[in-house]
DNA sequence: TAGCATAGTTATCAAACGATAATGAATTGC
DNA sequence: GCAATTCATTATCGTTTGATAACTATGCTA
């Protein structure tokens, strides 16, 4: 029993909307990106399409396959959300280490603190693509290492070629703590301290006078800046 | 065409072994850790007979679904390798506080470390299970607010009903840099510094000297045992 | 407004999935 | 050594999956 060919009534929305071939094929990557963060990429082209109120065959207009559908949503995940001012704002030695520090690790962690980026990275990560090696490598390149060459510099040591294995491991240790934040509170759904900045703040505290003392240099680096929490270990 | 019965020739391995029903479930659970934590918990029930050598529908003998399965998996994985040992070696205060938590992590990620736990906790977590939120919760009461007691204890601190929450973060940061190594070698295989204890002391000692400075505490933490890796950081 | 290009649909396929029922063979108890 | 027990098999079902082919109808343009 099909309906006749009738001219739409003002409450009725169109059977079919076309839409420019851009803009659809955008709106698939879009609504994927919350599928495959919430299902992971087993998540069906059939759910997708009920997403975007089409039929799923139409998936196939736009993508060869599923495979690049996915491929295109790491794009939009890893790729489009990473901003190269990051690289900058890192090595501006106008601003002392930590509250340039600080300033990064803001802006990096409001980029990535989000349900879908944490899900998407999470499942990719454990599809064990080539791709998350290199986001890993380039956390590494684009970030760690310039914070300890920054912290370097700022220390008064001498520079060098690249940092020693295990300048780069404590470097980890900082990043995967500020990182695991994000996956408590967006993964896990853990009960966290609500104000993440803080959670930063009181970390590169730690973090930056612990080495100084480990090692055995002497950067000011709390001054005026580091406010920890009433209370927290002090008397 | 099927061959009539014959006894079995020496090279020749039976056709059926007949396991009783406790070595066999122990069995499918065995190779169900291997395949989920390889393919995810979508692993095939085909898949996972064939790496035991028998039919798909025998699992059906030792489990009313997969789903109860997955969740004898869990238990293999969440409950079997948590050892109630690290609770009374955190509580040891005959051994100082720096050792102590040495000796803790290098035992903890001793038992957490490898692909399979990784992965499965990685998985699971993506399930959103409350089992999830249960084991993170037992890593926080169990591990972290012992550690900040044991802390507050060595450092001379008023004993408190519990933790600060500003506390309780900066235990995180700690845990979470640790734990984001094995993230990092098993899941993302990465290259890390190979030597998992020695970038476990220098986390520790950073973490200590850290924290003693940043709350105004004052605790000997490095004495002997720190031993940070040649030239790193230092002139 | 006729016609054309194409966005979107319906119908369908083969493969893989978890699960069940009926059958066969190895072990155990007598 | 026979019968009973039960471990393990074969055969198969109903869904769901990614993907293809053929058809439909929308909206632009001549």
């Amino acid at each position: 029993m099909k309906k006749t060919t009738t001219l739409p009534s003002a409450t009725d929305e169109p059977k079919r909307r076309r839409l420019s071939p851009d803009e659809r094929r955008r709106e698939f990557i879009r609504k994927a990106v919350e599928l495959f963060s919430e299902e992971g990429f087993d998540g069906g082209t059939r759910e997708l399409a009920r997403k975007l109120g089409v039929t799923q065959p139409l998936l196939y207009r736009y993508f060869p396959s599923k495979e690049e559908l996915i491929n295109e949503v790491y794009r939009a995940v890893y790729i489009d959300r990473w901003d190269p001012g990051w690289d900058t704002l890192l090595g501006d030695r106008s601003l002392p280490i930590r509250p340039r520090l600080e300033k990064f690790y803001r802006l990096y962690t409001d980029a990535i603190f989000t349900r879908e980026w944490m899900r998407i990275y999470l499942f990719s990560g454990l599809k064990g693509l080539e791709l998350n090696r290199w986001y890993v490598a380039m956390v590494q390149d684009r970030i760690l290492v310039r914070i300890i060459e920054e912290y370097r510099f700022e220390a008064g040591l001498p520079a060098q070629e690249r940092p020693a294995p295990a300048e780069l491991e404590l470097a980890w240790v900082l990043h995967s703590g500020i990182f695991y934040y994000g996956v408590r509170k967006y993964i896990y759904e853990s009960p966290v301290h609500e104000d993440k900045d803080r959670v930063i703040a009181t970390a590169l505290d730690v973090f930056l006078e612990g080495i100084s003392r480990v090692f055995g240099t002497n950067v000011k680096v709390r001054a005026a800046y580091a406010r920890p929490s009433a209370g927290a270990f002090s008397r």
